[in-house]
DNA sequence: ATGAAAGCGCTAACAA
DNA sequence: TTGTTAGCGCTTTCAT
């Protein structure tokens, strides 16, 4: 047997440039800001005016630019907004620590996030440009944008530098943890949501609850880790905790089989905070021979279609990753139109999803 | 113990747009194309026939304005090319099927795609603008990109109706399976990739390869089917098929569990097709108490850090995510700068990476 | 309450 | 080979 001629290949044909572009009686593209004044029987400052709400119209003329500019579908440019130099509508996204190596943090609620993100962008006439996790300054300076979103800052990125020189705002999801650039944050209440955690734990019978977490600084884990000591403490428990440079199953299971072979203190539940963490756990505990939730429970920080298997589902905090995207795009837009940054951060509720992984008998 | 006075504020500050704002010395922005013009002595015009290679200067000059422009660290403003109507420098990207409806695909070959585009794109001068796996058409319509890339398409995506419309270039990651849009598309030799799997596996004495896929109808997907297929055919072998609608671990648990436990055909083996599905495969293995490798055969197509756990490391095709994104982003550019379209889809290289999930003694 | 007109920075005819 | 100039679509003073 061979690979064939190789796959398949699309259809693959000259550039379709040529086939109905420039059609004499179409309007090319998109219509313009003179195409609605004309339908609106106004003039073009008219309709600026009034679709960006500086509010100095008469009710009557609202109303017919609105229709006229509903009927046609009508946005406006947003290179010529931000030739204009006003926001133009885009908004960079990076997720932090995202670099090219291999530094692959939980995928599914990145994509997850900026998914709700981009989604969020696009119904507010905006759009994300993607940024990688590393780049230079010098590109960055160069961005059109408007604002930015850091996904899990530590708060040395160059990019809020670039934000921050050009008097730009930034949201960030979870707290820099370093600098003293002024961002507005969306995050979620992780000790109250940890707490939550702790006191399911403990409710269902399980004494010696473990954290497996990231290395890296960043609030999220920090804020876990910072309520779990204080529980601990309160209780006179030695806290047990791991923090792993790559958040991949594999290290967790190897952390999870360290732990749970060692001589003590020995943890009897994991709280991770990944999804892939919380298959790592799993993983160990089969090849230890011990039974979930019988013998070990499990929490997850984050419920992803990988905790809700059918065959061995797990108990998950829902972070709502997707809102979180959302609501930074929201903020962002607020802060955009200038609105001052609120004070405090902005919280996604979270929802605990107890699920069998820690279904235990109460001894 | 409660969760104190909740989390910790990032230092939460007024707009900083007062801070450095419209020093009066200092020329406002990024350097405009005028005042590379005077620094370098020349027109405008000079300056952008240079800068875009339109080719008719001598070279003194070319050589005085590209120096002028290094040393201002100009580079054109987006918003006013894609005014003036040439191509500004956006392309969007969407990863198809990924819709908030929590469809999540292989979530780290995603992310490393979108990080090798992004940094391409920002390499280039471009900027990649990232698109809900669900979009309005509406929305699409209005968005100034001048080119889009599809990763993973079915061929019924939305993005594609727009970018033909407007006569805009389009790569796809993979082949659109169905439609006729004409697309130049990157990707990996799949079926060469399978075959070399497929050979491995027998030469270490596996018998009975049985393939975990996607249910969508991606072209990944029907191109390691059809080569399996021809291959166990050739060897009077029933396939074993298992197609997927998420491609979660989960997922992969129960049907390599089915597979494993029913009469007959029971595979010996399982080929992949994403890393979450390999773990769900090695996690039904451990349930099973069968062994990996001894008593089963494993490969996963794609190798993310999850396939490299010490512990438990998997065999696995690397098939170069970051370099395809990279590649997308070139060939759209190609096709931008007027290029015809290649006739044959652009491959990245593979590589197998040989682990202990194969690592068997041949009987 | 509404409109006229001046740019924003760039590209591309068209002239020279 | 180089420069002049007219827009691209919009926001925003400044008049009316």
């Amino acid at each position: 047997v061979t690979a064939a001629e190789g796959p398949q290949y699309g259809i693959l044909v000259p550039p379709v440039s040529s086939q109905n572009r420039e059609s004499p009686l179409t309007s090319r593209g998109a219509p313009t800001i003179n195409e609605v004044a004309a339908l609106a029987g106004v003039s073009l400052t008219t309709v600026s005016h009034v679709l960006n709400g500086k509010g100095r119209n008469s009710d009557a003329t609202r109303a017919r630019v609105i229709a006229a500019a509903e009927r046609l579908g009508y946005s406006a440019n947003i290179h010529a907004r931000g030739l204009a130099g006003s926001p133009a509508g885009l908004i960079a996204i990076q997720i932090s620590g995202h670099s090219t190596e291999k530094f692959l943090p939980a995928s599914a609620y990145y994509l997850e996030l900026l998914n709700g993100a981009s989604s969020a962008a696009l119904d507010k006439g905006m759009a994300l440009i993607a940024l990688p996790g590393s780049a230079e300054r010098g590109a960055l300076a160069r961005l059109p944008v408007d604002g930015a979103i850091v996904v899990d800052p530590q708060g040395d990125e160059t990019i809020l530098d670039v934000m921050r020189d050009r008097g730009a705002p930034v949201v960030t999801t979870g707290r820099p943890l370093v600098g003293d650039y002024a961002v507005s944050t969306v995050d979620n209440d992780h000790p109250t949501a940890t707490l939550e955690v702790l006191e399911h734990l403990a409710s269902v019978g399980y004494e010696r609850p473990a954290i497996i977490t990231s290395a890296r600084r960043v609030s999220y884990a920090e804020d876990v880790i910072r309520t779990y000591r204080r529980w601990m403490a309160a209780r006179s428990c030695p806290p047990i905790v791991a923090r792993l440079k790559y958040l991949t199953a594999g290290a967790a299971e190897s952390a999870a089989r360290r732990l749970l072979t060692r001589k003590s203190p020995v943890p009897d539940s994991f709280f991770v905070t990944t999804d892939n963490l919380a298959i790592g756990v799993a993983m160990a505990a089969r090849s230890l021979g011990r039974d979930i939730p019988s013998s070990l429970g499990l929490v997850s920080l984050g419920d992803t279609a990988a905790m809700q298997s059918p065959t061995s589902p797990i108990t998950a905090v829902d972070i709502g990753p997707s809102r979180v995207g959302k609501e930074s795009v929201h903020l962002l837009l607020r802060r955009l139109s200038g609105e001052p940054p609120p004070d405090q951060a902005l919280y996604v509720p979270t929802m605990l999803h107890l699920r069998r992984s820690t279904r235990r008998s109460r001894d």
